[in-house]
DNA sequence: TCCTAAGCGAGACGGTACGTCTTGTCTTCCA
DNA sequence: TGGAAGACAAGACGTACCGTCTCGCTTAGGA
């Protein structure tokens, strides 16, 4: 039997709920402790005090777990990032963010550290550039995907620059000059 | 024995050098046809016409044969850098480096692909945030070295996304972007 | 709750004989088919149109199923055996049964196949005894018992080699030869 | 790569050997203990001090370990046979087989107990059949050849009877009945 | 010249994780 | 209430790499 594919949500049963629930309480704070590569299934299903089989039933590997748990991180840091800003404004999110970073260091640690693996920093940088993209207006123009590329690059690079050096600077300077800068560039035009 | 360390050149003899460049040889080309994750060590000493425990005689994992070689990768990416940008302006080094990514598609995207790994890229982007710094004015204000990461980060994304696209653009349309919008910046008072 | 016994019967409702039937159906279906060890609990249910776990409210295991069909098998060989054999003399049933093997290939293949598994056998050769045994005069000297097992087991190997070699022989060549050698032994003093 | 075949021993190093060795006296002493189809590899790894990987780079399962210790067993069986029966008539090797089952129980119980699984009593039976056909002249007619299965299915089956019995019969008497209604047999014509 | 220290290939070995499979228990929902 | 559906834990399976190791065989470079 193939795994379950964690859409169809409205038939599953209570019990694979709190199974699916437990993994991923037990993903989320093994990539605090560990990062990502450490762990295995066998630690991670110990954790959640699940049997090893009934992992594999609902995914094929620990990769589908985070794929399917993202979409629930995605919607934290974008409801985080809209009720943080109240201004509307292009890249409004980034000051929420950045306060976020600061504040939840060890679950951010585990997303921009090196241990943290390449899928889940490759997914981190897609969301942000996903929201920069959000917060300016849509263009078909391939300068524009250039441009939130460009930004979401520079706003990861920072953040991780940033965690890395343990942030001597406060969440508010480095969110100033990651504006300052930032919003220059989207005052020009884009070709 | 441990394994000799590569700094103890002079010792060295020319078996142990043929060794070592048939490992990296066959490194450099199956990081370009595999990804680094997919590469195993098997396979590599395989291609380098070795024995598996020879390579353990040098390096104690794959990891480190990528350190290992990784200063001959950077001083290659280097000079190429500086020998291609006629202009000593900051971040002149930038045409040369997209010319560079159009031509020789194959190893970057050994190195932007998301196969490429964590370490690989990581340690690219660390590569990228050093010409960015080499390129401007040294000082030792933190929002300089944010700069760097700022725009380093920028600078990978950019690259990344468009080797992604399969380059549609002309490699001087994205130079002329990234310059656009970096220029402006590194304009701004960094206080 | 415990399984129910097979025997109490009379409480039994429709739904339940009809549950047991179509298992008993299935197995020896897939026994001819794929032989004993290769069946396993899902597929057999899968066979019967029986949900898995109602499979264990009525049986603990496979072995059980069989063990639960055994009688009825049995009651078939043994009906068959005397129905089959005109004269009342010692070891008349094995005119029948050889027919009956060369008819039915299928099913004793499924007995007497290697790839029948051990229990199978086992009670097939513990059949075998009996009928040798119910077809002499009893006795409670450990000779006759020595005996009955000398000739079923006789028996059972010649019937597998009979089968296995694909029966280039009639049934009446083996059934004489056997009977030649057998009743000879019959003949002779226990002790 | 695949499991060596146990042919090539000439090249064999000690280690191999050593391995080789270890395995087929935890296999024999476990068979005795919980029966063939109680062993898993886990367990007969542990019992020969070797890692589990190492097995499979030697056997592809416990079955082929068996099959290629089989020739072992056989050769200290036939050998047994052989140098047990100072007799080289026909069925000479009963005696000493018949002594040995009564001696080595253990080893015998293993080999012919419900527990021993099919694969283990196939070849042992093989076994029998082979010795009875060494013993008596060869033939190509079919007669000659069922009356091998005759007798040594007849074998098997009463040296299970007698060890299932706790064997109360002193070996001599079993010998006596089975060669008593044997070499009847035997004497009389083929066809 | 030889001989001795090294590099080297082959491959056994133990270990660890993987993803698959089957078993038997259990819970829930439906008719 | 009994049967269908199926989640779940347990645990064996065979595969794949890993890093360590031992063994002989070259192959120089120094005596």
């Amino acid at each position: 039997m193939k795994p379950r594919l964690p859409t169809d949500v409205d038939v599953m049963d209570r019990r694979v709920q709190r199974t699916r629930d437990a993994l991923r309480e037990a993903l989320m704070h093994l990539m605090v402790e560990c990062g990502w590569d450490a762990i295995d299934v066998q630690t991670l299903c110990a954790r959640a005090n699940i049997g090893r089989s009934t992992f594999y039933q609902h995914y094929a590997n620990k990769e589908e777990l985070l794929k399917a748990n993202f979409a629930v991180l995605r919607e934290i840091l974008l409801t985080q990032a809209k009720t943080d800003s109240t201004q509307p404004e292009p890249l409004g999110f980034v000051y929420g963010l950045v306060a976020h970073v600061h504040d939840a260091q060890a679950v951010f640690r585990a997303l921009l550290d090196r241990r943290s693996g390449q899928y889940v920093q490759d997914r981190f940088r897609e969301l942000l550039v996903e929201l920069v993209q959000s917060g300016t207006p849509p263009s078909r123009a391939w300068q524009t995907a250039a441009r939130a590329h460009y930004l979401g690059g520079a706003l990861f690079e920072m953040l991780a620059w940033w965690l890395g050096n343990n942030r001597p600077q406060k969440p508010e300077e480095v969110n100033r000059l990651f504006l300052l800068w930032s919003r220059a560039i989207l005052e020009m035009p884009v070709a």
